[in-house]
DNA sequence: CGGTCTTTATAGTAATTTCTGAAAAGAGAG
DNA sequence: CTCTCTTTTCAGAAATTACTATAAAGACCG
C-alpha cells in the first residue's frame, strides 16, 4: 500500500507565479495555448515530476484540461511520463536543458509549419511554370520566398542535428562569428 | 478629376488564392491574426500597391477589418502607405525582400517578447537571490533560461544590424559554417 | 471476476478573439 | 465653409478557442 498523501498542498511562491504567468502569456503570442505553456513552465521549474492532479490544483484548472494539455506537451516532445514508486499515478517532467528544448521545438515547428509551407510553395511555383497566367511577378515573389524558407529549413536541420551542447557553443559564440561572416558575405 | 475606375475587379488566381490561404493559416500558428497574414500575403505578391477597399473586396472581409489589419502590419513595419497620382485613397505595399521582412519581424518580436521576458527573468532571479525561499532549483532553471534568451537576444541583435544582403549570405552559407563551428564547440 | 484509482474523451458552457456595420472623424477640393 | 470621399473607431454579433464536468475507459489488485 502506498504511504503517499495524494493531495500534496503546493502553493506557488511569488516568483514561480510570476514566471508561470509570464510564460503563459508568451505562449499565446507564439500560438501556444496559455494553459499548455503554464504547465510547461511549472514542470520546468519543478525539482520533481508532478502528477496531473497536483498540476491542476496548483494552477487552478480542471483536471481534464491538464490531461489534454499534457498530451499536447508530450506531442511537442518536451514533457514525458515517469513513475514514482508506490504511486499509481503518472507523473510528468519537462526536459530541463533549455538548449535541448529549443532544439526539439525547432525541429517540431519545422516539421509542422515550414516543411508544409515549402510544399505549398513548390506547388504554386510549379503551377505558375506550367501555365503562366500572366503573373511573372507573383512567381518571382513565391520563388524568393521558397528560397528563403529553404535556407531557413537547412539552418534548422543543422541545428537539429547538433547535440544541445554544441548548439549552445555555436550560439554563444555568435558575436564574433556572425559579425565576421557578415563582413565576408556582405 | 481622377480618371480611375475606383472599383477595380480583381479576382485572385488559383495560385494566389492557395498561397494567401496557406499564409493565413501559418499566421495563426505563430500568433498572427489570420486576416492580417492574408493581407500581408496579398500585398506581398501584388505587383502594385493596393487601396484598402480593393483588399477588402478581394479577400471578402469588411473594410473596417482591413483598416485595422493594415494598421497592425504597419506596426510590424513590413507594410507602408504610398500614394498614387489622381487617387485620394491610401495605397499599401509590402516590403518585397523576404530577408528584409525576416530581419524586421525578428527585431520586432525580440523587442516585444524576448526583451520583456528577459526583464521578468532578471526580476525573478534577483528576488530569489535576495531571499532564497528554499528553491535553489528554481533559481538554477531560471538562470539557465535567462542565459539562453540572452544568447538568442544577442544573435538577433547581430542579425538585425546586418543589411539584408549580408544576412542572406550568412544564412545560405550555414551548411559548412555551422557544421564546422559545431565540431569546434562540441 | 468486483472494487478502487487513474486517465481520457466529449458534449456543453464560458471566455476570448475576430469581424462587421454604422457612425464619427479626418482630409482635401472648390 | 460645405460637400464629398476616405479612414478610423467602436459597440455589438459571430466565430473560434479554451475549459469544465461528467461519463466512459483503462489499469491494477485481491
Amino acid at each position: 500500500m502506498s504511504v503517499n498523501t495524494k493531495t500534496t498542498q503546493n502553493p506557488l511562491t511569488p516568483v514561480a507565479q510570476k514566471f508561470i504567468l509570464h510564460w503563459g502569456e508568451m505562449g499565446t503570442r507564439w500560438g501556444i495555448n496559455r494553459t499548455v505553456a503554464q504547465i510547461h513552465a511549472l514542470l520546468f521549474i519543478s525539482p520533481h515530476p508532478l502528477p496531473a492532479d497536483e498540476i491542476a490544483e496548483t494552477l487552478a484548472v480542471a483536471r481534464s484540461n491538464v490531461s489534454t494539455s499534457l498530451r499536447e506537451l508530450q506531442g511537442w516532445r518536451i514533457v514525458r511520463v515517469v513513475h514514482v514508486l508506490g504511486d499509481r499515478r503518472d507523473h510528468f517532467e519537462s526536459i530541463k536543458d533549455v538548449w535541448e528544448i529549443f532544439r526539439i521545438v525547432s525541429e517540431e515547428r519545422k516539421r509542422r509549419e515550414i516543411d508544409p509551407t515549402l510544399r505549398v510553395l513548390d506547388g504554386c511555383v510549379q503551377e505558375l511554370k506550367a501555365n503562366p497566367q500572366g503573373d511573372a511577378y507573383t512567381r518571382e515573389r513565391l520563388t524568393d520566398m521558397r528560397e528563403f524558407l529553404t535556407a531557413m529549413s537547412g539552418l534548422f536541420d543543422e541545428a537539429i542535428r547538433m547535440p544541445a551542447g554544441a548548439l549552445k557553443g555555436v550560439l554563444k559564440l555568435r558575436g564574433k562569428v556572425v559579425t565576421m561572416l557578415g563582413k565576408r558575405a556582405g
